[in-house]
RNA sequence: CGGGGCGUAGUGUAACGGCAGCACGAGACGUUUGGGACGUUUUAGUCCGAGUUCAAAUCUCGGCGCCCCGACCA
């Protein structure tokens, strides 16, 4: 990408009352643009981000056996009745709306009642299970105060997985299957080590749900960790009883603050038999499915990865779903043919990652300052930032400087591209 | 939903009830060129609606919006 082609423009200014740190950053960067108190709309750069922290979460669903698919926003009252989750005294982030038939409709904010009801379309038999679907959704969530910038908004998206199984081995095995595969996706983004499975309520269905909770001060939770073990407790089910059923005393237990980036949960039987559906065993028996569900907050992440990483500079992305790879600026020269020759060197440069298959945003903007280019750069935050000047090229080389790093060094640019 | 703060050019900020100003951005011209360059110049604003007053960005009331604390949060 072309910096100059980009529409989006970072801003030196901070916005007016935006206190929230990953709100400042992301907009000032050019990645999020606000349209209403809890409500982003996500730009190029920004984009860019979500679909890569999609694209790992997809690679890590798909490998547990997750077919992806995609549901409707708009949903249908009956449904919600059923479980008894419409009415707004039981649930009270709806949005509502009717159709000009005067049917009314709720948008989702969650997406258990429609995929479980579809399912009775598709899972009849023992022989059909398990069936393990998931999706990226837009969520509708009328919260009484959106908060934190994308941490905590109006409409957000999200991976919603679901399991279909047939009885509860089945079940625990990929509940199990699902733990490993979301401690792979904190570790492939890079919060492996401050996220952890924390035992959190169950609610009416089991004794325990499971959250995954990264350690931030910016977090809505306090939890109890016990680093050692590595596992954590909610506040709310932190109770002697729960304490010595995991094997932890209270003394061994920090109080932390953490944000919710992922949570699953066993619905058991009980949603099943309210939706109606059942299939049929070895026997011809009529039995419910047992249903699980797996959520995480994909811009919830990105704002808690904004949180965590990002310096006094700007933001700094993690490889793994930083927008590009590699930031290449030119450098403006002192006169019109060293101009050309820092050109023409940076262009061929930035033809030969892309041919690579190096994702690299090419800072070729001709009238701007080295100083508002390198203020740029740190303020998007990209991973690897390579030097081309009227300097560099005398020596034949280029200059290196990696986000998280102080320090440049110099390379040649193949080299470097061999490092890469 | 309870409480607090706040709405002024695209952005960020000033202005005692008395001429709406500054900076950034954007446009033009020239000079610059390794950490947000400089000069000249142009551009653009009081959230909406009532009220008080000779006069309202400023005071009062209502609405809308934004931020924060709390409550809420499968």
């Amino acid at each position: 990408m072309r910096q100059s082609q980009l529409f989006t423009k970072t801003r030196k200014d901070a916005p007016k009352g935006e206190v929230s740190k990953n709100a400042d950053l992301l907009i000032r960067g050019g990645f999020i643009h606000k349209e209403m108190a809890g409500v982003y709309a996500y730009l190029p750069l920004g984009l860019r981000v979500v679909e890569k922290i999609k694209q790992i979460i997809r690679e890590e669903m798909n490998n547990i056996g997750g077919q992806e698919i995609i549901m409707t926003a708009l949903q249908r009252k009956e449904l919600w009745e059923m479980t008894d989750r419409w009415d707004d005294a039981n649930v009270d982030v709806w949005f509502k709306a009717m159709l000009k038939s005067g049917t009314e409709v709720g948008f989702g904010w969650s997406h258990e009642e429609p995929i479980t009801d579809m399912m009775k379309h598709y899972l009849n038999s023992y022989r059909d299970l398990p069936i393990y679907v998931y999706q990226f959704q837009t969520k509708l969530r009328n919260e009484l105060r959106a908060k934190s910038g994308i941490m905590r908004g109006r409409e957000f998206v999200m991976k919603d997985m679901y399991s279909y199984t047939a009885n509860t081995e089945m079940h625990e095995k990929f509940y199990a299957g699902v733990i490993d595969a979301y401690h792979r996706v904190f570790e492939r983004i890079g919060l492996g080590d401050r996220t952890f499975l924390t035992f959190a309520s169950g609610g009416s269905f089991t004794q325990f749900s499971h959250e995954f909770q990264t350690l931030t001060d910016v977090g809505e939770d306090t939890i109890y960790l016990h680093r050692t073990k590595k596992l954590a407790i909610n506040q709310e089910v932190l109770t002697p009883e729960v304490m010595s059923q995991l094997g932890v005393s209270r003394e061994d237990l920090e109080e932390v603050r953490a944000v919710e980036v992922g949570n699953i949960f066993n619905f058991g039987e009980v949603k099943s038999k309210q939706l109606g559906l059942f299939y049929r065993d070895e026997q011809g028996n009529e039995k419910p499915v047992i249903l699980g569900s797996y959520g995480i907050g994909i811009t919830r992440l990105m704002g808690t990865i904004v949180e965590i990483l990002a310096d006094e500079k700007g933001l700094v992305w993690p490889e793994s779903i930083a927008p590009h790879k590699v930031h290449l600026i030119e450098l403006s020269a002192k006169d019109d043919a060293a101009r050309q020759t820092v050109k023409k060197a940076a262009e061929e440069y930035y033809a030969k990652l892309l041919a690579r298959g190096i994702e690299v945003l090419y800072d070729d903007r001709a009238d701007r300052s080295a100083g508002e280019k390198f203020a740029d750069s740190d303020l998007i935050g990209i991973p690897w930032r390579v030097v081309v000047s009227e300097k560099t090229l005398a020596q034949k080389i280029i200059e290196v400087k990696k986000r998280a790093e102080k320090e440049a060094r110099l390379s040649t640019f193949e080299h470097f591209i061999e490092e890469l």
